[in-house]
RNA sequence: GGCCCUGUGGCGCAAUGGAUAGCGCGCUAGACUUCGGAUCUAGCGGUUGUGGGUUCGAGUCCCACCAGGGUCGCCA
């Protein structure tokens, strides 16, 4: 419909260039819904945008425009110089009930396109080390990034939901031997460091406290779960592990242990991932080292305080990064250009990185780097977003890594549910901090709650359909159905709402920001809810048997939109509340 | 201090460079009396942090400044 109307304002812009004697290329003008429903179904600038070049008046060339249009096409129906030069236009016919039937004969692929023509995009996300359980900044780039993949594959690409993982590094030691401690301090050959010093990163602590070692490391992981940890290993091997045969015990029990409560909690939200790839994996295959050879290679790499530095500042950046530390062990910049690189030789030709805000820093030189490596820059994409904060009460609930005092990805979802969960995590524009007003999340209030009041204008479409076959009344065919008796300016509106879904469907996955279909879901529940609210004027079922065939129509073709909508976000569409 | 994100009605937020800046909560005033009802309608509320600039047109782009958050490690 709109790129029947584009082509018919091009051919006509071409007649218009030529009697002006302009042979320059036609301007990149919009043809867009206007926000006000007195500009017409599509307004049109391309009479500003030639003002300048023209020489004449916007208002002027607008006059002109209309005049041409009924010469290179038959789709408008009325057309009108508004504004300061916008050519607002009418459609022909009966093209909002056009629509309608669109949207029952597609049904569940309604909003979907092919504009992906199979690319293959990797979408990496959460990528959380597996040191400890998932926080909520987790929670909200798993949302995230989980919709942006649904997005792309709605618009026709191939895309692969990827895990990576640092699991070879300073940190898993660190973690192992977080446990091993604890461990020994429950066979009672330990001692636990002072609990106030814990909390104080400048603390020192002593060697040995009532004649026991402390072995607790100075950047120890805290949390409880370390101890619970240590309890397993001695229900299951009591104090043989003092002084084990594998020193790794430790390490690995907990990377296992956690990595497999990472997944479960992804699973509770509905989040699961094609590939899971690792650090330790590329120095087996020797990536690393490849890596490392081929910057060197470049004339990248030099040596300076008995460390490997990369020479950023020849890239373009501000500093140069140290590659391979004194101790000879890489740091995570180095598996992290590895890494990339591995990707495009995996054949994708987009690859996306979701990462909170304190990951940001890294992105710049990973990307240079692996683009000096012959990786394509531009197709080396990054979302950022910015950080949860809770609140309860009106006042911000505390949280400290560190201690590991947080509130983690589980016990949200416990406390708010999956559906709710997923929605206020993706409701905000990623670079927007979000607040998560539990107050809010918790009411189970449809007015209150915006995750409710979008599920239960789905729930009401089953209400209706109940009611009808109480009532009698047969739900119509969703091939055959008259809507033409639809002309309240309420039920336009709602089937205008109808027929944005698509471009918001493209938008959100072309620009990788899933917060607008969130949005489009609550602006339609918006607009559904009160029509259905209030009968006085308009109850669905009523004594005229195709006016009510017709509403039955518009019941149906909200329910589908707005379970599309849902499904896209990961979120349930219920037929009761 | 450098770099990044944010700043929009009382609160929380939205707005491919387009027309009169939208939505929810809250607030005010009316209406309905249980139907598919955990009601509806209307209204009040804004110099889009400040000051310049680009543009036919700026919440949006550029510059400076102010405020909040993040980040600047041989941590991940």
């Amino acid at each position: 419909m709109r790129e029947q109307l584009f082509e018919q304002f091009e051919s006509a812009l071409r007649a218009l260039l030529g009697e002006a004697g302009d042979p320059g290329a036609l301007p990149e003008f919009a043809l867009e819904a206007p926000r006000s429903p007195d500009h017409g179904d599509f307004a049109c600038n391309a009479a500003m945008l030639l003002a300048k070049r023209l020489r004449r008046p916007p208002r002027d060339i607008a006059e002109q425009l209309v005049a041409l249009l009924p010469e290179h096409g038959d789709r408008v129906h009325r057309a009108q110089v508004a504004g300061p030069g916008f050519v607002n236009v009418w459609l022909a016919g009966e093209r909002w009930h056009e629509l309608l039937g669109r949207v029952l004969e597609e049904g569940g692929s309604f909003g979907h396109s092919s504009i992906g023509e199979g690319q293959r995009v990797q979408v990496e996300f959460v990528s959380a080390n597996p040191t400890g359980p998932l926080t909520l900044g987790h929670g909200r780039q798993g949302v995230l990034g989980d919709v942006i993949a649904t997005l792309l594959e709605a618009n026709g690409f191939d895309v692969t939901r990827e895990y990576y993982f640092n699991n070879g590094g300073r940190q898993m030691r660190l973690l192992g031997d977080s446990v091993r401690a604890r461990y020994l301090e429950l066979l009672g050959s330990a001692a636990p460091p002072p609990e106030e010093l814990l909390g104080d990163s400048e603390a020192q602590w002593p060697e040995e406290i009532d004649g026991l070692p402390v072995v607790f490391p100075r950047d120890g992981y805290q949390g409880a779960y370390i101890t619970d940890l240590a309890q397993g290993l001695r229900d299951e091997y009591g104090d043989a592990l003092a002084d084990p045969e594998d020193p790794d015990i430790f390490k690995r029990t907990a990377e296992e242990v956690i990595f497999a409560a990472i997944r479960k909690t992804l699973d509770t939200v509905g989040i699961t991932f094609d590939v899971y790839s690792n650090e330790s994996d590329l120095y087996s295959e020797g990536r690393i080292e490849e890596t490392l050879g081929d910057l060197r290679g470049k004339g990248l790499v030099y040596d300076k305080d008995e460390a490997v530095w990369l020479k950023a500042t020849d890239l373009g950046l501000d500093r140069d990064r140290v590659l391979v530390k004194r101790t000879g062990e890489p740091t995570y910049l180095l598996p992290d250009i590895a890494y990339h690189r591995e990707k495009f030789r995996r054949k994708f030709d987009v690859v996306l990185d979701v990462q909170g805000a304190d990951h940001f820093e890294q992105f710049p030189f990973v990307r240079k780097a692996a683009a000096a490596l012959d990786c394509p820059e531009e197709r080396m994409e990054l979302v950022m977003h910015q950080f949860v904060t809770l609140t309860r009460g009106g006042e911000q609930v505390k949280q400290s890594t560190r201690r590991a005092t947080y509130v983690t990805v589980d016990e949200l979802v416990a406390d708010v549910g999956v559906d709710v969960f997923r929605f206020f995590m993706v409701r905000r524009r990623a670079e927007s901090h979000l607040d998560f007003d539990l107050d809010v999340a918790k009411d189970k209030d449809w007015k209150k709650n915006p995750a409710y009041r979008v599920q239960y204008a789905h729930a009401r479409t089953f209400g209706i359909e109940r009611k009808a076959t109480e009532k009698g009344v047969a739900m119509p065919e969703r091939t055959s159905i008259d809507v033409s008796p639809l002309t309240l300016p309420e039920e336009i509106e709602l089937l205008k709402k109808l027929s944005e879904f698509p471009e918001i469907v493209n938008q959100a996955a072309l620009t990788r920001e899933p917060h607008h279909l969130a949005y489009y879901a609550e602006d339609l529940a918006g607009l559904w809810n009160p029509y259905v609210q209030d009968g006085s004027n308009h109850r669905v079922l009523g004594d005229d048997e195709a006016l009510t065939n017709a509403r039955l129509g518009l019941v149906l073709g909200v329910r589908t939109v707005l379970a599309n909508a849902l499904g896209l976000l990961g979120i349930s569409a219920p037929e009761h509340m």
